[in-house]
DNA sequence: TTTTTTTACGTAAACGTTATCGGGAACGTT
DNA sequence: AACGTTCCCGATAACGTTTACGTAAAAAAA
């Protein structure tokens, strides 16, 4: 595809190309009828400047990089709609990567990532992450990096969460006030820092109503319909199997909802069930499912400024970095209805 | 982020750039001990050639845009992963936009792309988009352009969809095969190709087996809660009432469903359901909704290679361009379980 | 009038890379 | 000894843009 440049304007005219240039820019010292002349050839010819032209001498590229476990989960995918429109906003693309949950692919993304000088980057890892030095050197070398969800606590930088603390110990306290008291955890990947603060967030609700932990209750579980076969099964060959479930995440409550349909198991009458995120499906299931809101776009729309604020050194130096926690919110529907 | 460049590596080994850069890329005519030299130099200081230097001597930005309705909707997330994936293996990177349905948003985008000069486009039209002079312009300058799912007739060029007419020609048929005669077709934009294909495949199997089409049981509807009650009460007002109803969309069956069980329509019962692309959730709703699988992915995978090929030339010229039919199957869930 | 300032523009370098051209040195061939 | 090859490498231009510097002409000040 050919385009118009500005040597094609200077040369039309008969000026120079820093004269077009300039007069493209409305500096002052062009004057006023050389710069009509140009600005109506350049409207004319419909001109756009090259932007390739302008990183390579600005030495930014107005892109940022985004990497996400998976595009296609739909709490991402809201955080990227967020992410797109403070973007799009304020100049950038954003150049979209993932890691389909795997530390080698999070890893070659990183180094494609810069590579592709992009001027910053947003990310929420891996569930198969647990060293991060692959940012950690980037970052050291200048790169802005901003965490979103899943966070690490080795680099000293900006991050964007929810608060799933208390997320967790709004929706554990739920169950116990409903009359639970054999509620199990079916977490995430261990290593994600979504996982500590949901468990974290459990344990206090349970220590706060003085229900005794029990190890076996807490499970580990990543996506996938067997794997949570396996899981429940196991949770409900015990002595006393759970009368309520409080998975760490909305996906996990789907395939946790299915496995217990398949087991006759009656929700909520025999387990309560409650997930995190809230999806838009959530309220659609049957039984409608409740679970603790986590604003993915807002959390999508608050990295990206803080990212941008920091490309753009808007941030005042010496930048002091902080911890965005948003509030997440108790949606109660049929899963967990309260007993009586 | 400051990075080493070619220049830091002839200055470094007192070499000029070019017989650097001749090594680095293995050229014959370069001694094999500088080539170490070099390689193992560059090697050491992590060298990455800059991509937007390459961008600019070489007139290509080794990224293609993708321009979706909105990121945030299951079948397009999915595509866009089928997309990212063979982007990835290529080289290429992906830049994201987002229409939100609207027409304005959508020129805006396309005005953006081009002057963020990407290789390639890939595109599926906005609800609201029935000119696409926006579109053409730029095909007509060179720039590749492959659509999928939501296509034009106006512009020439590859085209990937699922097989629409098949698609509703099966779940209208199915519909009727299990003794339904009132079958209702809530439709999404009127100016979408998917819109009139599926409209299409739905008046063939009617006619095939000789049901009168009542245009009043075709209706329109984008997405949103009201407009979907609107639609449902007006179907329902009739003296005759519709058994059975096929959605353009799962989007729309969902709306549909919540919908329906407001207004206590037993499903399948009263009225059967079936909606099209079966999004994940569509086996876990209550009951499970009946749907035609539109191959999300392959579309995705599809149109990019398809792109790719026509950026790289490596489409025998003259090009014919094609439209790539992928086939649809019915899903039969308990939504439309057959009446006895 | 002469000198200084202002106006309005051109020249050239730079960003990082590659390709074209050219050329010195070493070697072999007459 | 004169010439042709081959091997290795350097200088330069180019991609599109901005900017520091320079400068002729016009305007203002002396």
């Amino acid at each position: 595809m050919e385009t118009i440049t500005i040597k094609d304007i200077a040369k039309a005219l008969n000026l120079s190309t820093s004269t077009v240039s300039r007069a493209l820019r409305g500096s002052y010292e062009i004057n006023a009828e050389t710069k009509k002349l140009v600005l109506e050839y350049a409207e004319k010819l419909n001109y756009r400047p090259n932007p390739i032209a302008l990183s390579l001498k600005e030495n930014r590229s107005k892109s940022i990089g985004v990497i996400v476990p998976e595009i296609d989960n739909p709490f991402f995918s809201q955080a990227i709609n967020g992410i797109e429109s403070i973007a799009y906003n304020r100049g950038y693309h954003v150049v979209i990567f993932q890691s389909h949950e795997s530390y080698e692919r999070e890893v070659v993304n990183v180094e494609h990532l810069a590579s592709r000088r992009v001027d910053g980057v947003l990310i929420s890892l891996s569930g198969q992450t647990k060293d991060v030095s692959h940012l950690k050197e980037l970052n050291d070398k200048g790169l802005p990096i901003v965490f979103f969800d899943r966070v690490s606590d080795d680099i000293n930088t900006h991050k964007v969460i929810a608060d799933n603390y208390d997320g967790a110990f709004k929706a554990t306290e739920h169950l116990i006030l409903s009359g639970r008291k054999r509620i199990a955890h079916i977490a995430a990947s261990s290593y994600l820092s979504i996982t500590k603060e949901r468990i974290n967030g459990y344990l206090a609700a349970l220590a706060q109503y003085n229900i005794p932990v029990d190890e076996n209750l807490i499970k580990y579980c990543s996506y996938g319909l067997q794997e949570m076969e396996t899981v429940i099964s196991r949770l409900f060959s015990e002595n006393r199997p759970p009368d309520a479930i409080f998975t760490a995440s909305d996906r996990l409550a789907l395939g946790c909802l299915t496995t217990l349909k398949n087991k006759n198991v009656r929700i909520p009458e025999d387990v309560s069930l409650i997930g995190f995120t809230n999806l838009k499906v959530a309220s659609m299931l049957s039984p409608s499912l409740s679970t603790v809101f986590q604003p993915a776009l807002e959390m999508g729309q608050s990295s990206a400024e803080l990212l941008l604020d920091l490309i753009e050194g808007k941030s005042k130096m010496p930048v002091t970095y902080k911890t965005v926690k948003l509030q997440t919110e108790l949606m109660l529907r049929d899963s967990s209805l309260l007993q009586h």
